[in-house]
DNA sequence: AAGCATTGTTAGTCTAGGCTAACATCCGGG
DNA sequence: CCCGGATGTTAGCCTAGACTAACAATGCTT
């Protein structure tokens, strides 16, 4: 089985994402959501469909496969766990976070997904045994610029 | 003028870094370092000329008008900068972090990055001023999966 | 139950960026 | 000088993934 694409990785995602939303997929949500129009999603859903990751039902609803529901799960993780990387350590805004997680997602390997968020949790731990400390130390230097010292060190 | 596509960003870092390695950059050097063929890159050539990014002379070199350095080096130094955190933050290996630093450099926004250094010369600075305590922590917590809370939290 | 708006599908076109095969130019050795 | 191998270029083709225009199915509304 050849690796999926970005865009298919993306219709995959969306697909998940309506499914929870709304309880099913349509092609004309799947189409407003991506911005993108029908007969896209149309190509797009035979690919999946050959693949084994989604159903499709002519003139119907598209469906994950549990194979699908997998794939498309891991790359939902992989932009969650980024989207709260970039809005609270890096302070993105919202929409921003989950545009740039968007594209970041496709671009990171498992092996390296995995250690980031080990990475990840270790600053959410961090930031909650020497809170305010580290975080708000970040804060400041992301502010102003300005490098400040850990208190305990200095102590 | 158009965003360039990851690909013709791939196309100037590879010819920055031949210049930069062998002093100038030829069509035949750049085809094996992308892996792709001679008639790709002069595609590729023609549409950065036509960008005012690289100027190519017919059967001569390939080098980097002003603007394709500016950009070039912006890309560079997304890639060291990935690279870096790769390696030394989630300990992957030198290869592989260079190919994904490859793939991420392209998905990231110029705010994003920007704040993406600030948020690395802090953890930088703090493997440094807390040496060996965050990072080995970090190190600690990334092999066993245990979390260690700070020394000077405990204390 | 029929008609029409909504939704889905098909056919055909476009662009980016690969490729191979064939042709052109360059340059070092005889 | 000139010839052959290395290097560069052109032409033509392929695939992914978008689009529009035209056609088909569905189903709500009366």
């Amino acid at each position: 089985m050849q690796k999926l694409s970005e865009n298919m990785e993306d219709y995959l995602e969306t697909i998940h994402a309506l499914s929870r939303e709304k309880g099913v997929a349509r092609v004309s949500e799947i189409a407003e959501k991506m911005d993108v129009k029908s007969p896209s999603v149309n190509a797009a859903m035979k690919n999946l469909a050959d693949r084994d990751l989604v159903i499709h039902e002519k003139y119907g609803y598209v469906t994950l496969t549990p194979q699908g529901q997998k794939l498309a799960a891991a790359v939902q993780e992989k932009h969650d766990v980024l989207y709260r990387f970039l809005t609270e350590f890096l302070m993105i805004s919202p929409e921003q976070a989950d545009q740039e997680a968007c594209s970041i997602e496709h671009a990171i390997s498992e092996e390296t997904f995995d250690r980031f968020v080990k990475f990840f949790k270790f600053l959410e731990n961090s930031a909650r045994t020497q809170k305010p400390r580290l975080l708000r130390n970040l804060e400041t230097y992301l502010k102003t610029g300005k490098k400040v010292t850990c208190e305990c060190e200095r102590a």
